[in-house]
DNA sequence: TGTGTCAATATGTATAGACATAAGAGAAAG
DNA sequence: CTTTCTCTTATGTCTATACATATTGACACA
């Protein structure tokens, strides 16, 4: 399970453009450490001259750096390298189908429950306080080979996708109809560790007690929530990857 | 532990300058779903028109849609919406003092164990091929209240850091020692879930079997790995929270 | 039919200049 | 000494123009 081979340091990419030169520079310069945070860095003016250049190629530069958080900018007073940034990570999130093909298991899907009805309180705390009227409640299995690799808890805004009570959901699951149904604005995800306790336990075909990574998603479009998954991955075959990546 | 109540949904905010007026437009109609994934934008020409400005204000707007994945450009062709992308989320990652700062909750430190070392094979594991020759290697407690909230296990390259070996760490965890120190310029993150064991368990108090939230941080600063940190939450006291952002 | 050439076109980058805006510094007024 | 005003300055945005570059379609040629 501890596959830690995958582990490979970046590299660098060479400038096409006198813009990004600036910006590489700009960038090297902090993230080496040569400019610690809070120093000033030149004015426009003064990078106009330094590169030969006019002042829009030195404002594209760092308005790039400036809005990737990594400078601020200060009218009167100029720019400035930012305190050192609340680290973050990227996390790519991807279909359960397309990590099992990663693994280069093969990937099969089946519903174990499917219900529609109205929403109830517990559901707000859920979806949030705009909580829709009729929902449509599932739990479905993905299977990486004969493995249960994953445990799907699914509520699906009725209000928001009233297309969804058409849909069996028996042989595609909710994830991937919903990507290419429904256009979304916003998504969180709260990611813990839990034991697995029934219905979650037998579903998966695990022991009481056995450590899950919990993946809840809540999704909105247009400040409407549209659905909200826990994805419950069991033992310790599955990690969650972020990565860092400058700009 | 399930402290759902900090459900809100996110706000539009308008824009100020042209430039954003179209960008905001524009994104409004992809992830509206009005238009698809493939669909041709207008061209730069057509926009100029309808917005009644200039090529290269029309030009900012797109190029930022461009960089942040929200559209393609092809010369000749115009500018396309991208598939649906592979959602993304931001996940924030903060100091632990902070964490346990907004628990609300008091926040204390210990140094477990500390040892100066040669690497082994294991380490190279860990922190990459280019692993370093001389290591620091460190075990931390770092405590909400009574609790024992975070095992931290951590790694320094002492040929990327050799200033680490004058630090004690007893009353500075190394977390924040190295970021105020050390540049860095990408890191990974890996998150799992797993059952604690000796040390672990005994280190932070819980029984054997207690689901643990695992977060492996590895640092590298210009292609020389600095720093591999492990991170052991017990129980389900702790949730990492990401947030896809557009742009 | 296949291929090479060429012009049309949309984007990529850059320029010099313009006005707006905010924020700091210093002067003037209370 | 404090408040208020003006002036200066650096950034924020926008324009009109220019040339480079990649790609496509059309046309001519073998």
């Amino acid at each position: 399970m501890n596959d830690s081979s995958i582990i490979d340091a970046p590299e660098a990419e060479e400038p096409t453009s006198l813009y990004q030169r600036i910006l590489n520079d700009i960038r090297g310069q902090i993230v080496s450490g040569a400019w610690p945070p809070g120093y000033r860095i030149p004015f426009e003016h003064e990078l106009t001259v330094q590169y030969d250049c006019s002042r829009m190629t030195v404002n594209k530069a760092l308005s790039q750096l400036a809005n990737s958080g990594l400078i601020e900018r200060r009218r009167r007073s100029g720019s400035f390298v930012r305190a050192p940034r609340g680290q973050a990570a990227v996390l790519e999130i991807t279909d359960i189908r397309n990590e099992v093909d990663a693994l280069g298991l093969p990937y099969s899907y089946t519903l174990s429950s499917r219900q529609e009805r109205r929403s109830r309180l517990a559901d707000a705390q859920l979806l949030g306080p705009q909580c829709p009227k009729k929902l449509l409640e599932m739990t479905c299995l993905h299977y990486a080979g004969q493995l249960a690799f994953c445990l799907e808890q699914r509520l699906i805004s009725l209000d928001a996708v009233p297309d969804a009570v058409d849909e069996s959901f028996q042989d595609l699951a909710p994830g991937p109809w919903l990507i290419r149904r429904v256009p979304w604005s916003t998504a969180e995800h709260r990611i813990r560790s839990e034991a697995a306790k029934p219905p979650v336990s037998t579903g998966l075909n695990v022991a009481d007690g056995t450590p899950c990574l919990i993946v809840e998603r809540r999704t909105w479009s247009a400040d409407e929530p549209v659905t909200f998954a826990r994805f419950n991955y069991p033992g310790e075959l599955h990690s969650l990857v972020a990565r860092f990546k400058p700009d």
